[in-house]
RNA sequence: GGAAAGAUGGCAGAGUGGUCUAUUGCGUCGGUCUUGAAAACCGAAGUACUGAAAGGUACCGGGGGUUCGAAUCCCUCUCUUUCCGCCA
């Protein structure tokens, strides 16, 4: 959540950035928090003073019966009884006061960085880079000064190009099989199976298809180990407090599968218990950046979904998914941010997929993202864009609900961190787009650098 | 699942009703000494809210109660450890 420091220092950028992330009603809210903090701080000033003199007059209390003035004593202790129902009431005003600032915040999302595009929606998402397109990749076209420019899209001319590469690539590739069919063709995954045993959205992987996914894996987290990430393998079953410590919980309840009878909730993203790991924590700033990565399943309800967009692969309830985490300085914290990018974009230019990169739009970002990067791979056969991963930079928003700090090295201030994640990569979509796109007369290719982890060039 | 014991500051570990803003040890930081280091000695050091500051308030697993006063007594919840049972 905001931090009441945010709204003190400039009331004024952050309903701005409400508005920009199309929150209605931002400025009343934060007024009311404002209010709700003065009703706290006049509470508890003049709780305060009263337990003050409480605790002097039961400490003079002590004194006097050591030294045996019972009379004394027990004129001071007829004292106490109006100040202790003062304190009674000033300590209700002050922890009701607080738990409705505090309630209030959890429901205000982050404000997104200035250079998040305006929007509502994911039609004002903003391509900044392109990548791996057939014959004379886009990249080179646009972004000559590396992959990961990141700079802003120019619509006069690099909307023009894309469009007519992607009429080009469409052309070419009609006559190409969806995944769903490619994977009953070399008997890769069986849905059906995945629908007696457990129900739509659980496939089951076989054979070749099961090898590939193990490969995927594997190649994921040899990169973000070569990349200076720390291998966790954490539990993909987690408590409450965990939930709301990374924000899917209270916002996101409906979307995690609940055990109730332990209160426990499955998953949906290794970032809820790798990040948690540094609930109420103070780092030496020493140790930062922190770097880990994480292989889990991650488990989703998906309520409300349907049509196409969970056709095959597309959208499942349980899938494969790489992590990356990063903890930061707020001084480094978008420079660890363009690495993860960097990372990620990697990993499709190894994969040999074509690609795009979006800033999401103020409208279409997460509750709790301050800035946030997807990566779309292009399906070849279903002729769109399928999201693979999403890199964000939280700034201090979820380290201020899961109290998770730093010691700064300068003058040992403890301060909220920075905190970041990123798909790297989710398996799913890969393994639809890297079907459809490789798809030739002998079977599917398989991309060089996934070889030796797949053992074979090739799915027969 | 059954039984017992426990939860205190970075760690270890005292404290069973009144200067406890918690004894002590280790570790950490600063200083003295030293060419430098070690040792020794001296000193400092938690978090949050509040206040211009001095200071004040809260926090000894969580919540509630008794009392003028609770780390300490009572209730309750959670977790941990040990033993037994079951088990990959």
């Amino acid at each position: 959540m905001l931090t009441l420091k945010q709204i003190y220092d400039d009331k004024a950028r952050v309903i701005a950035g409400l508005e920009k992330k199309h929150f209605a009603g931002a400025a009343e809210a934060i007024d009311e928090v404002l209010r709700l903090d003065a009703e706290r701080k006049s509470a508890q000033q003049a709780k305060d003073a009263a337990a003050a003199e409480m605790n002097k007059i039961s400490k003079s209390i002590g004194a006097l019966m050591a030294q045996g003035k019972r009379e004394e004593a027990e004129a001071a202790k007829a004292q106490t009884g109006a100040l202790k129902a003062q304190i009674a009431e000033y300590d209700v005003k002050m922890s009701e006061a607080e738990e409705a600032q505090t309630k209030l915040l959890l429901t205000i999302p982050n404000i997104p960085y200035d250079i998040v595009p305006e929007g509502a929606s994911a039609e004002d998402n903003l391509a900044v880079t392109i990548g791996n397109w057939p014959n004379q990749p886009m990249i080179d076209a646009i972004a000559k000064d590396g992959a990961v420019a990141l700079r802003d899209w120019d619509s006069a001319t690099d909307e023009k190009i894309a469009e007519e590469k992607l009429s080009i690539l469409n052309s070419q590739l009609s006559t190409k099989l969806p995944h769903w069919e490619l994977a009953k063709k070399y008997n890769l995954i069986d849905f059906d199976l995945g629908v007696k045993i457990s129900g739509a959205g659980f496939p089951v992987y076989i054979g070749q298809g099961a090898r590939l996914q193990r490969a995927l894996i594997n190649f994921f987290l040899a990169e973000a180990n070569k990349a200076g990430y720390t291998e966790i393998m954490p539990p993909t079953v987690v408590n409450a407090a965990s939930g709301y410590g990374t924000g899917q919980l209270p916002d996101k309840e409906g979307q995690m599968y609940h055990c109730e009878v332990d209160d426990l909730y499955l998953i949906p993203t290794a970032e809820v218990p790798v990040t948690n790991l540094y609930r109420d924590v103070i780092i030496d700033e020493a140790q930062l950046p922190i770097k880990n990565c994480a292989y889990t399943e991650c488990f989703r309800r998906e309520a409300g979904s349907y049509g196409k967009d969970v056709r095959g692969l597309n959208r499942l309830h349980e899938f494969s998914k790489i992590e990356i985490v990063r903890i930061d300085t707020p001084e480094h914290s978008d420079a660890s941010h363009k690495e993860m990018l960097k990372h990620v974009e990697g990993l499709l230019q190894k994969l040999e997929l074509p690609y795009r990169i979006l800033r999401l739009s103020g409208g279409d970002m997460s509750f709790t993202a301050a800035l946030c990067y997807d990566f779309e791979v292009y399906s070849e056969a279903q002729h769109r864009w399928l999201e693979v991963s999403s890199t964000s930079n939280f700034d201090t928003y979820q380290a201020n609900r899961l109290k998770c700090r730093y010691r700064r090295a300068e003058d040992k201030k403890v301060t909220l961190c920075h905190t970041l994640n990123g798909s790297a990569l989710a398996l799913p979509r890969i393994v639809a787009a890297l079907l459809e796109n490789n798809q030739c007369p002998e079977g599917i290719r398989i991309p060089a650098a996934l070889q030796p982890f797949f053992g074979d060039d090739m799915i027969r």
